[in-house]
DNA sequence: TTTT
DNA sequence: TTTT
């Protein structure tokens, strides 16, 4: 059925990039979409939207994209749930993106060589949109994801799972496809 | 900043229609939207997505579609946080329909009149699509709606408000517009 | 870039089921999307937008919808231009359909057999929008597309080339993948 | 029912600002949209696709967009006809866009004081997307209409209609609403 | 008739 | 908490 999400906005941090466990890579990050109107109260809100995307659009935006960045995303909109800690079932919902497109401008960031192109993660864009999201990821222990080294990457920082303690809970057996 | 969602689904219980303190209606429901794959254990999934409709369409919505109905949505996404009951924030992500098409046939469920019309909820559409769409309603204590009666309601409750005994938490000081 | 089309209207016509030199299907189709609003003279009026699947979808389309069939299509809007018989450049555009969703009721139109179901060309969908869709397609000489005899055929003609007496003007060297 | 168009890309050439006999502005541009892919030749290919905005977002586009700026259009596809010199009917296939982002940094050209706003014509944004956008213009002679003056104009023609020798055929009478 |  |  029809499911389709276009937006615009910017990182409200630097986008999350995880691997699970047979290697695949997962980048998560939230868009800031400004509301085009104020409210009552005569200030500008936003949603704060987030976002999924998988494989090498995954390694793209965390190569080239942080805080601050502006891009747009195509995707569609998915919904999951999980127990939390209390053993309360949360519901979720969010973005998973078929398309990243970057939309800074060529000079921008300080002198960083990447242009307005778009992210795609294979030659047959968009092969599964629903790709499982869930909470926790698979600590990447010592693999090679097979994308290291990207220019860009630099302004990353080294250890993307440096702040990550959550449990394993994903397998590719989880995966789609 | 550009933020649009296009969905086909069913709904997956009859609509819920509410009134802010000032008569203004305000229509949920959760669109099924089935995934276009099937998973891993090759059973097709669905995604599940709240949406609200205000105004005239809100009463349309809920005079002419229930669980079951194919309905199309065209609007934007939403986030808002609330405070629980236990004092914990909740984020909530939505969409907030600016136009609901209603695509079961003309002669489906029975006898209805309706056919596969749009509901707009005024001449000139789509106000403004950052109504605040807040978990608790005021609860319609009498005064008239202005909408009643339209042919179709029969098939719903009576009272939409019957189920309702959450506490007042909207005001129209609340709508910017 | 960004290019997302989502409409849900009624097929103007039978959908025209064609196939390239490299039998590859393609089908067009025109659907005619109402209009919200009425004009000045009071009347709704609609939008006629041409539109085009490849592949396994192409046959779905041609099989299970007809003239006045409601479907909603996701796709991307695409540009071409050709010369006319008097050597004029002629500017098109349509929409790719990467996917057609059937709207129609499953007991709809006598008994046809059909559902609500989502057309997809393959398991990884929507490999590359950009299929040129010129005006000439190669008449279709013997060979088996590969796709005949699916249920709901019958109600279309047998031949669906019949009458399509167009120059063979596109081969697979065309094709972007 | 449903019709809705997202575009990211960059403007072809100058926006057109023209008025109606009654002094409604109307836009138009030709948005270039890169496709995602290479084709067979190893190019990548852009699709053009025409846009209109109306009134007050018609004059912030040609206030503050120019050729090469990137923009993304939110809107509705529309197709209409008209006669040709020659007596022939031409159909027409434009985005009527309902809101224009513009994409541009902030630093952009130069030292413009505009930034990455979107551009809505009115408080209640979007009142009527079907607009007639007919292709020959009333040529506005000598009436204040009402936007002039704005910073940023002047990296625009002075005289938006200089190079316009299309007949008069149209009038407000036209326009719905 | 096309943009970076 | 989910629809056909």
């Amino acid at each position: 059925m029809i499911n389709r999400v276009v937006l615009v906005g910017r990182l409200t941090k630097d986008p999350e990039l995880r691997y699970t466990a047979n290697g695949i890579a997962v980048t998560s990050f939230t868009l800031a979409v400004n509301r085009p109107f104020s409210n009552q109260q005569g200030n500008r809100e936003a949603d704060f939207i987030n976002c999924v995307v998988w494989r090498k659009q995954a390694e793209n935006v965390a190569n080239y994209l942080k805080k601050g960045s502006q891009a747009g995303v195509d995707g569609r909109m998915q919904t999951r749930s999980y127990e939390n800690q209390e053993g309360r079932r949360i519901f979720v919902t969010e973005v998973v993106a078929e398309s990243v497109q970057f939309l800074e401008p060529k000079n921008a960031s300080g002198g960083g060589g990447f242009g307005s192109q778009e992210s795609y993660g294979n030659p047959s864009p968009s092969p599964n949109p629903y790709e499982p999201a869930n909470d926790g990821f698979q600590r990447n222990q010592g693999q090679a994801p097979g994308s290291g080294g990207q220019k860009g990457q630099t302004d990353l920082s080294d250890d993307p799972f440096a702040s990550d303690g959550k449990p394993i809970d994903i397998s590719d057996d989880d995966l789609p496809f």
